[in-house]
RNA sequence: GCGAGAGUGGCGGAAUGGCAGACGCGCUAGACUUAGGAUCUAGUGGGUAACACCCGUGGGGGUUCAAAUCCCCCCUUUCGCACCA
């Protein structure tokens, strides 16, 4: 034994074996079940950081555990290569996207390696390549020709930082996910995926979706906002329009005293014409239309509007009603118009009380408290001043005023989504082109799916302004048109980088198909993904997006799953400080470094060990030495026993008359087996870790015993054996080392998973709990599975129990069978 | 404001109705040693002379023989959404 270990040189020595015999490499297999493991792919932005080390930890020990288990594991990994950033390097440096992006890959590539992470490199896929994005293109093709993507001028958010557009996704508070700059809203005509096609059933499937975190599905939930109720129609008085009204209480229809229009209605121009105010409402039209997103969205802002002069009549009650615009409605949700019920909406109270309108309530509460004019009451009672529904309870009302609405065809069900279809055009050059080209004569025309892909020119200059430079080379723009041949231009934008990765999962299962983007046997064995893990920030964008597409494939028969992820764990953040680490923060803990000091099995075990994966943890490097000190622990007790065992000899079953102390010690070999093997089902990794910290402990106290007689030696070998087995896919590094240097000659990491020996939990006697009343007051032992009577009389009996009741009278007595007896005296 | 999570020693955390603080860090002492930032051994929630006993899981109340764990109210904190009619 070397008195230090050399961790560099043995890691990249099992690194290199195990490419050299590609003992991660899968296939299908004809008997063992299939795993599929993956771990979100990274931005290939020129290093990994703790978070993504923590990421792919704990994915390579979901599927070395899986691998051991005895499935056939697929283990994946690639790079989301399109984005923003390397254009950006390409602008501030004059460094080629291309090149930037190859540059960084190959850093990361070697990073991934040095952190012996446990995949199948030769289904490596990177989006930026184009037998890759070929496929992004014959997808969006696959969704045009099923109506799914469309062209459509919108208001669109533009981020003028980025230059481009923003899916609604990406703005976050109205400013740029990615550079928090504030989001302007332009008139363009983009294209869209209509994703708002399937908002029932990405909404319905999360309740299938059992191994999700219950908060991503709530996220997911509350994106998609499905709402019912119905619309109702207001006719103008004096003309033949109406507005519709889109609501979810039309419960409190009677209470309506006033509508309000968003600025941006379509109907706003055509009634203020002509009236007095024109001018002053023009002007406060201009004034909220011109505001930004967040200052027009925030709460802070105070509710205004201005009365526009015309009226409407109330569908069910027949009152005349003013009409407003109002800075607070919301032009692309529902109709863009909403009815003021002051009397059961806090906003609308406010704004009623603002301006002086009526409030007029409809519902009363079931108990008997007042309402008054002053207050809002906006839960569920029993309807008044709603002639023909009076006295009924309001939720009840609901369907029968809409039933009576749709009747007379005063209004109709409807169901409203906060959902709004996906943007996916990028006004940026490193990007999948869209495949469209734009005739004079034909107009809208596709690419053919034999002429992809259309691939993005590599030799291209950038200008400071930071416009695409696809616009500037009319080799790329003029084309021909592949309908009638004549002359085309073709479509400069670039598709949103998340449709890259809304189907990377699937490529991985015939990455390097030509003929096709996946062969639909082979994506059926492996899909769906058995267990996904990655950051909670993509809890809507990515996999939403995932869904959606998984979806429509299945539905034009190309896939036979209809979800992506079967189950998800989202890990949590890594703390430096109490604050994310972050470069602008300065509290970045480099990788590298970590590596070069301590090595990959030392970090890998401290991000796995200091919290479970769903949390997150703060970086302490003292902690990081004891993972180092641990793993020397356990190569010291190795080394130690290295030579006092023939190898050969594996069958446990034969061990001689076992001493109780031998019994005891191999007892504990078999429960902390079970109980990792239990944690590990369930992801707890840091405890699996600490029961294999407990178990080396004791049996560093079983030392001398191991050397003293064969039958502990043989406990000490088992014990050994299974520590290693135990920790194989935490540490796989070092126990491949010390399982060759126990004199095995295959890989660890192609072993089974240890069995666990029944036989050796069994314990004769187990240690009793005696409380009164609800105190511990002593202890015994006591045969396993004694009843009920037997443990009260010798609890009883026990010295300090007797002198604890005296002779005070037993009320009652409590037994737990193997585990506690508690006497409840007065 | 709404929704979800979290709150346990000096620190990271364990225990999901039955011994609070497993495991690790840190700290204390001892052993080995030329040396110790290596290693091994022991100790380490607070009060206390004490291994007795009392107190103790954000605060207050409750259910229970028994509560960190279940219920109610409140506080702090993190994340998500935020005029969605």
């Amino acid at each position: 034994m070397e008195d230090k270990y050399d961790f560099s040189g043995l890691e990249s020595k099992w690194q290199r074996v195990w490419e050299e015999t590609g003992i991660y490499h899968s296939d299908p297999h004809p008997v063992k079940p299939k795993y599929y493991a993956l771990e979100m792919f990274p931005y290939p932005s020129g290093r990994l950081h703790m978070g993504h080390t923590r990421n792919y930890a704990i994915g390579d020990v979901i599927a070395r555990f899986r691998r051991m288990s005895g499935f056939c594991v697929l283990h994946p990994i690639g790079w989301d290569a399109f984005g923003l950033p390397a254009e950006n390097a390409a602008i501030e440096r004059g460094i080629p996207p291309s090149d930037w992006t190859k540059t960084n890959i190959e850093h990361m590539r070697e990073q991934f390696r040095r952190l012996g992470l446990s995949y199948d490199w030769r289904r490596e896929v990177a989006s930026h390549h184009p037998g890759y994005y070929k496929w992004t293109q014959w997808l969006f093709l696959r969704l045009f020709k099923h109506g799914l993507a469309y062209r459509k001028k919108a208001q669109v958010n533009w981020c003028p930082d980025c230059q481009t557009v923003l899916a609604n996704e990406q703005v976050v508070q109205g400013l740029c996910e990615r550079c928090s700059t504030e989001v302007k809203k332009r008139e363009l005509k983009q294209w869209f995926l209509r994703i708002t096609d399937y908002a029932d059933r990405l909404l319905e499937n999360l309740d299938n979706l059992e191994g999700w975190p219950e908060k991503v599905k709530i996220m997911q939930r509350n994106w998609i906002g499905k709402s019912e109720g119905i619309e109702a129609i207001f006719k103008l008085k004096g003309t033949n329009d109406e507005v519709k009204v889109f609501t979810t209480r039309h419960d409190t229809i009677f209470g309506v005293t006033y509508l309000v229009l968003a600025p941006e209605h379509r109907l706003v121009g055509k009634i203020i014409s002509g009236s007095p105010e024109e001018q002053e409402i023009r002007e406060f039209i201009r004034e909220v239309t011109g505001k930004s997103e967040i200052d027009r969205t925030s709460d802070l802002t105070e509710k205004t509007g201005v009365p526009t002069g015309a009226y409407a009549i109330n569908p069910m009650s027949g009152e005349t009603i003013p009409i407003w615009i109002g800075n607070y409605v919301l032009p692309h949700y529902g109709t863009g118009a909403v009815m003021g019920v002051p009397a059961h909406d806090q906003r609308d109270f406010e704004f009623a009380k603002k301006y002086g309108l009526p409030i007029k309530p409809v519902i009363s509460p079931k108990t008997q408290t007042k309402v008054g004019e002053d207050k809002v009451y906006e839960d569920p009672g029993i309807m008044i001043n709603s002639p023909g529904f009076n006295g009924t309870e309001s939720e009840v009302a609901k369907d029968a005023i809409a039933d009576f609405m749709e009747k007379r065809g005063l209004g109709n069900r409807a169901t409203n989504y906060r959902l709004r279809d996906w943007l996916i055009s990028r006004q940026r050059y490193w990007g999948a082109p869209i495949p469209i080209v734009y005739c004079n004569s034909c107009g809208i025309v596709a690419i053919p799916e034999n002429e992809l892909p259309v691939r993005l020119p590599l030799d291209v200059e950038f200008t400071p302004g930071g416009q695409s430079p696809l616009n500037y080379i009319p080799e790329f723009v003029n084309t021909r048109c592949p309908k009638c041949n004549g002359p085309a231009k073709r479509e400069t934008d670039t598709m949103d980088t998340f449709m890259c990765s809304s189907w990377y999962y699937i490529r991985f299962t015939c990455p390097r198909m030509e003929d096709k983007a996946w062969d639909r046997e082979t994506a059926d064995y492996w899909l769906p993904v058995d267990q996904y893990t990655g950051g909670v920030e993509h809890a809507i964008l990515h996999l939403m997006y995932s869904r959606f597409f998984t979806m429509f494939l299945h539905d034009i028969g190309l896939l036979k799953t209809e979800e992506p992820f079967a189950r998800l764990l989202t890990q949590g953040m890594v703390l430096k400080d109490g604050i994310k680490m972050s470069k602008s923060k300065g509290n970045i803990v480099d990788l590298k470094e970590m590596l070069d000091t301590y090595g990959a099995d030392t970090v890998r075990l401290f991000t796995l060990f200091a919290s479970p994966p769903d949390r997150d943890f703060e970086w302490n490097e003292q902690g990081v030495e004891g993972a180092s000190r641990f793993l020397g622990r356990v190569r010291r007790l190795i080394y130690e026993f290295q030579h006092e065992f023939n190898h050969s000899d594996t069958d446990y079953k034969d061990i001689p008359e076992l001493m109780p102390e031998d019994k005891e010690m191999r007892r504990k070999v078999h429960t902390t087996l079970e109980k990792v093997t239990k944690d590990l089902d369930r992801y707890s990794l840091n405890t699996v870790i600490a029961a294999v910290m407990e178990l080396v402990n004791s049996l560093y106290q079983f030392r001398e015993a191991a050397k003293a007689r064969v039958s502990a030696g043989k406990v000490m070998k088992e014990a050994i054996e299974i520590v290693l087995l135990m920790l194989a896919p935490f540490v796989p590094h070092i126990t491949e080392e010390l399982w060759h240097e126990l004199g095995f000659t295959d890989s660890i990491h192609k072993e089974d998973w240890p069995d666990i020996d029944k036989s050796a939990l069994f314990e004769a006697e187990v240690e009793i709990v005696i409380q009164v009343n609800g105190r511990v007051r002593d202890r015994m032992y006591a045969p396993k599975g004694k009843d009920h009577k037997y443990l009260e009389s010798a609890a009883l009996k026990q010295d300090r129990i007797k002198e604890f009741v005296g002779n005070k009278e037993i009320r009652n007595v409590f037994v737990v069978p193997d585990k506690l007896v508690n006497i409840v005296i007065s």
